[in-house]
DNA sequence: AGTGCTGGTCTATTTTTGAGACTGACATCG
DNA sequence: CGATGTCAGTCTCAAAAATAGACCAGCACT
């Protein structure tokens, strides 16, 4: 399992290693980049279940600013992982859906996040015993 | 296979969607939030691999600054993925690696990271269709 | 004495994020 | 009729975070 591991990131970092993650060179940092932002995960979590409209996304990640919520949309629309939909119904409404390729994504992602909400006592259990130790 | 997703993201946030994903309350987003720094894909990439020196790790990522460098470590230590080791030799070396927590989280990492190296094109081709249709 | 290496810290500046008011067409309430 | 609410955003300005780059101490070599 650790050589599978081994074998997939050298496979995946192969470009970069080339040039030690030059920053507009590098695959995995252009795509990752947008992914990891504070919402991103959050809104294609929610997504990933099924579509929904702005106003549900907004009262499903509570604390997210309408700011926010608009802009990390276009960035994942804009790299092809959801759709926007826009209905002509009265009060026009919009509808976000995941796209195939959003999908493949969250096959790799959901397994993290399963990863996170599994090992989240072990994360916080260090972070006790870190700050425990002298060093705050 | 989506039925598997499905579960295991249902698991995983199973906690959250009772306080629809609040901040302080959700584990994914706690454990996340840390891993979806800028830099913290880089670094646990760099020592998934071997051990690295500040040094080295600096030279590995040459776009990161220092002070970033040595907050995102400490972070990454905080929370168990890494440890780091002060050798006193004549100009102190200090060493990171990797710990057994950290390498339990990269497995299911390394697979988003390969999905990412994988699926670069596409994500750019989207990018492309995006910027042309109108909307920059 | 001067230079370079080590792993950092400190300060100032730029970039990102966030809170919150505002839009505009329509619907509902009194 | 006029007030208010819903919808999906945009705009502005302040706060937070990231960055660059100078600086530090200790030691080795020349």
């Amino acid at each position: 399992m650790d050589q599978a591991v081994r074998s997939a990131v050298k496979a995946a970092t192969a470009d970069c290693d080339r040039n030690a993650w030059d920053a507009g060179n590098c695959p995995v940092r252009d795509v990752m980049n947008r992914i990891s932002g504070k919402w991103s995960t959050l809104l294609l979590e929610a997504l990933a279940e099924k579509p929904h409209r702005f106003g549900e996304l907004r009262r499903l990640v509570p604390d997210i600013s309408q700011r926010m919520l608009t802009q990390t949309l276009r960035d994942l629309q804009r790299d092809g992982y959801i759709e926007r939909e826009v209905f002509p119904t009265k009060p026009p409404s919009v509808e976000y859906r995941m796209t195939p390729l959003g999908r493949s994504l969250f096959g790799p992602l959901s397994k993290v996040l399963a990863w996170a909400a599994e090992n989240h006592d072990a994360v916080r259990a260090a972070r006790r015993s870190f700050d425990d130790a002298g060093l705050a």
